[in-house]
Formats: C-alpha cells, structure tokens, sequence
DNA sequence: CGAAATCGGTGTAGACCGATTTCGGTGCCCTACT
C-alpha cells in the first residue's frame, strides 16, 4: 500500500523543473513587474514547466493566486497570451489588475460586449505583435474567423483559467468548452519554441478531484503534462452536516443557523426562487441579506457583489451562480440550504469561507429529497432522432454548425451532439469539420454509440450525486472523507468536524482499521468484467471505491471483490495526471 | 424526482382537498426590435 497524498503528487510530477533555469526570471518579473515577493512555490513550478514548453495543468485553490501564473508568463514569454476564462466579468476584472499594473504588458479583451472599436484595436494589437495578453470566452473560439485571426499572430500561451468547466459545463450547458483542444491544435507554433506544432497549454482549475484532472487533460488535448497540485488541505474550515426529515424543519433549521453564526457569509440555495426567500426571511430577522442568481440584469449583480465584498451585504443568499471571481477572504461561513450536485461543487463552494485562515465554518443542510432536483438537472440522453438527422446531415456537409442547422439543430446542440458521435469513435473533428473514423459509418450502429455516451454520462452525473449523498451520511471525519475524494489518503482526524466532535469519527476509524494490507492501490487502473476499466479513488479497510470510465463511482465490498474475482488490476502505476 | 401552482369537484359560501400540471441552474453569442 502506498498512499499518494497531493503533497506527494507535486513533488513527483515537479521533479527538475521547480529550480530550473527559467526560476530567477520568474521570481524577476514577479518581483519587479507585479509585486509579489516570493511567488508562490506552486506558481513558480507551473510557469518554469510552461517556458520549458510543457503542458501543465495547475490546481490550486480560489485565493491561491492561480492568474498570476499566466500574467507572468505572459511577461516572460514574446508573444501573446491567450487566456480562455469563462465569464467575461472576469475577464475585465483580470484586465482591470493589468491595466493597474504599469509595467504589465498590454491586455485585451474580445467579446460580444463590447464596442466594436474595441474589438478591432484588439485584434490591430494582436497583428502588430503590441498585446501581452487577450481574453476571450471559449465561444469566441468557435467562430472560425477567430481561429484564423489567431492563426496568423503570434501566440506564445493558451491559458484555460478555470479549467473544470471543461467538464462540468462542455456537455451541456457550453459546449464549446469541448472544442478547445482541437482549437488549441489549430493554433500557430509558438515564437519561442518555433519546431512545436502548437503553444503550450496551462491550465488552472480549483477543483481537482482525479477524474476531473483526467478529463481535462484528455478534452483540452494536453500533451504529457505537468500536474501541479496545491493547497487542497483546508484545516481552518470546521465541517458539519444537518440532517433534516421535513422540509419545514430543513428551512428553519437553516435561517437558526445563518442568523447565528458570524457573518460575512454565504449561503447556497438550489433555486432562483429560495435566494429570494431565504434572503426576506433573514432579512426579518434582522440579518443585512440579499438575493442572487443568474437571472438577475447585469448592473443588480454587479451591484450585489460590490456590497457582498464592502460588508454592506452581510449573507448573501445565491445560486451556483455566485461562485467564481469571488475575492473576498474573510468570509467565516459557507451555509448550503441543501446538497449541490457533486463533493467537487461542493468542496469549491465551501472553500470560499475561510481564506484569510481564520476560523470558519462549512455546514450543510441535508434532505434526501434535495438531490431529486439536482438529479434533474444532470444530463439528459438525447433523442435518437435528432443524433440521426445530424450524423445524415454531416455526411453531406462536414461543417458542424451548417449541418446542424440543416437538422434543425441550434449550433449548442449540434456540438454538443458532435461530441457524443467523436466519443463514440465514430468521427473526428479537424479544423472545425467532422472527419469520418469509421468506413463506412453505419448510421444505426453510430447512433447507438453516440447514446451509449449519453447514457454513460448520465449514469457518471448519478454517481457523482451519490458520493454527495455518500458526503452527507458518513460517520468518517469529514476532512478525512474530502481529501479522500480528491485522492489523499494519508490524513489524521481533523477534531473539528461534527462527526469527529460527536465520536462518530473515531469510532469509524476504529471499527474500519487501516487499509494496510489492501490488495489495491489507490490510482491503481483496474477491470470490472461488467463496468469496464476504472481506477482506484480509495480504498478502507472493508470496501474500496473505483472510478469507472462509463460508471461513474461505484463503492464495492472488498469481500465480495476477493469472493469472486470482481476486480483485476491492469496497472499499478499512479501515471499521470 | 419533488414542490409549487393550478385545476376540478363539492355543492352553493367560502374554502378545502385531492388530482393534475408545471417547473426547476450555470453564460456565452447574435439578431431583431425599440
């Protein structure tokens, strides 16, 4: 048995670069252009490995300062950097801190926003070889007269700033998050390393649980990348669960909690409608709060998120839609009102409290009934008969989009749908047209295994609910069950959470023993004669946890694998990422 | 899938109850209309 814990992981994949010949520029330029003495060690590691022309994905933690990796190398490379970031807020206020910095290079954004003139002297600066850096939304890089744009220019650097929406958002809700890697492929050698076919990619992410790192690696189309992992550990953040039998029960419990606990706070609902609820309901109890959610008009949520950071909303009671760009470091609680979607969203959401270091306090208020919604939102299988009129469709026009209108398909749906057929092995994408794999394609048979991914899809979206229902009904210390899921396994009981303080915890870790002599290790590849090839998440004393690839998570009793053979290992080796 | 909203029956006033239907999150882009 050999644990892997993150700490272990960065020092493995980081081995030779962390000193390397690159690291005086990068703590230079840190220093001298943008104030930050030391850089972080996580960063400095992720730039060195991206001037020596690796692939790198970096997780690390909100707060951790992820956008100063590329911002520096950016400053250290010659041409321009390119950083993908989903919400185009964002993407201002990373322009906003360039711009304040005066001896930062020139930044630009492209976007449907703003004034045309904008966008122009943009891509004028982009020709001239004048931008440091552009920003741009992945659907700005589904328009081929982009692509070509960028084609031409000089481009040192593809950073993806929030990288898990490549998973958590590319099947469904944005699409074009799937086609960043063969975008990434259509982009010139880069200036400094002129025999590599395209620039490197750095991606940066919070959440990090091994699945996710794996699929962002295998979408975005990196190529032996450096994995960089930081920070996951979050001791000053005290974990508890509530559960409640009733909804009545659910909702007071959560205003008693939120009123009482210290603010500034957050509080995660599942519904447009309960931030508005739960929000007037503190708000009679005397508690500064307010509602928000991604329906609201642009100018209210900027407004909202100004007073949550000057203190002037004191709870601020939102949707998922509250979330990413949040730079505020002392917020002392994170308050769900019911269980989000996966441990992933979860932990993400809950590392928001906490980040000065400071004493905070993550709860959960948990109904079995609250994950019904999320169940609904997870991804829904498509109709045969939309995959069909799109593969006809195809076959006469490989231009995605086109065929997709001639199917009656929105442009979203037909990437989407596009992807499904590309995980089926039955066509490729090359510069933005899809290529036949298969000769010939048998329409029926593609379509079959187009579903067979939806439905794999599905069936991963469910396990991932089902480790969040697992989250809220263990009796194992919480810290100890969140690391685990992101793949440490060598953690001590934190004495802060609820199942620790009950008891519940030790009494856990001692009726389950040590995983010593397990027969598995974790990050060992394996095969379920029925679900396919997985990977070992963990492994307790009892039961072991797998990943697999069309599964999703699955918990079996070691028992029953040794009874009857269920699992044979393919490699024992924690290769990459 | 579950909660909220709406519908329909009861049986004659207003309201109540069960059955049925509707709705639920995250954001980019682009186009037509004020």
């Amino acid at each position: 048995m050999r644990p892997v814990s993150s700490t272990e992981i960065q020092i493995e994949e980081t081995r030779g670069e962390a000193a390397g010949r690159h690291a005086e520029d990068i703590e230079r330029v840190a220093r001298e252009v943008f104030g930050w003495d030391p850089l972080r060690p996580g960063l400095t590691r992720a730039v060195a490995a991206v001037l020596a022309g690796h692939d790198v994905l970096g997780v690390m933690p909100t707060g951790y300062g992820k956008s100063a990796a590329y911002r520096v190398a950016g400053a250290l490379l010659p041409g321009t950097t390119l950083v993908v970031s989903p919400l185009i807020a964002l993407q201002a206020d990373q322009l906003a801190h360039l711009a304040e910095t005066p001896g930062a290079r020139p930044a630009r954004l492209v976007n449907s926003t703003q004034p045309k003139a904008r966008t122009d002297e943009a891509w004028a600066m982009l020709e001239q070889g004048e931008l440091g850096y552009l920003f741009l939304a992945p659907e700005q890089l589904a328009n081929d007269e982009v692509v070509a744009r960028l084609a031409t220019a000089s481009i040192s650097l593809l950073a993806v700033d929030e990288a898990h929406c490549v998973s958590s958002w590319g099947h469904d809700f944005r699409p074009d998050y799937l086609r960043l890697g063969e975008i990434a492929e259509r982009l010139p050698s880069p200036p400094q390393s002129p025999q590599a076919t395209r620039p490197p990619i750095l991606a940066l992410t919070a959440t990090g649980s091994r699945p996710v790192r794996e699929e962002i690696v295998e979408r975005l189309r990196m190529r032996d990348p450096r994995i960089l992992i930081h920070g996951f550990d979050r001791p000053n953040i005290a974990l508890r669960v509530s559960r409640h039998a009733d909804l009545d029960q659910q909702v007071a419990a959560v205003l008693d909690d939120v009123a009482t606990l210290p603010a500034p706070g957050l509080l995660y609902v599942a519904t447009r409608r309960a931030t508005e609820e739960y929000a007037e309901a503190l708000r009679e109890r005397g508690v500064a709060a307010d509602g928000y959610h991604g329906a609201l008009p642009a100018k209210r949520r900027r407004q909202l998120s100004a007073a949550f950071h000057e203190g002037e909303v004191a709870v601020m009671v939102a949707t998922s839609a509250f979330g990413m760009g949040i730079d505020k470091a002392d917020v002392r609680f994170v308050v769900h009102a019911a269980a989000p979607e996966s441990v992933d969203q979860y932990y993400q959401e809950l590392g928001r409290a906490g980040r000065d270091g400071e004493p905070a306090v993550a709860a959960l208020h948990y109904r079995p009934e609250d994950l019904a919604l999320r169940k609904f939102f997870a991804s829904a299988v498509p109709k045969r008969k939309d995959l069909k009129a799109l593969l006809l469709a195809l076959a006469e026009d490989p231009d995605v989009r086109a065929a997709g209108k001639r199917a009656g398909l929105s442009a979203r749906r037909a990437t989407a749908l596009t992807a499904l057929f590309e995980e089926a092995g039955v066509l490729a994408t090359v510069d933005g047209r899809a290529v036949p794999r298969q000769h010939p394609i048998v329409a029926d048979a593609a379509v079959d295994g187009a579903l067979e991914q939806a439905e794999a899809r599905k069936r991963i979206d469910e396990s991932r609910l089902a480790m969040m229902r697992s989250y809220a009904e263990t009796m194992q210390c919480r810290r100890q069950y969140l690391l685990g899921y992101f793949g440490d396994e060598d953690t001590d009981l934190c004495h802060a959470c609820d199942n620790c303080k009950s008891g519940a915890a030790e009494r856990y870790a001692e009726s389950r023993g040590t995983a010593g002599d397990a027969p598995f290790d974790v990050d060992a590849k394996v095969r379920h004669a029925e679900w396919g090839d997985g990977r070992v998440m963990s492994v307790e004393d009892d039961r072991i946890t797998v990943f697999f690839e069309s599964e999703g998570y699955r918990v079996l009793s070691l028992a029953t694998v040794a009874e009857h053979g269920l699992l044979a290992v393919t490699s024992r080796s924690a290769d990459r990422p």
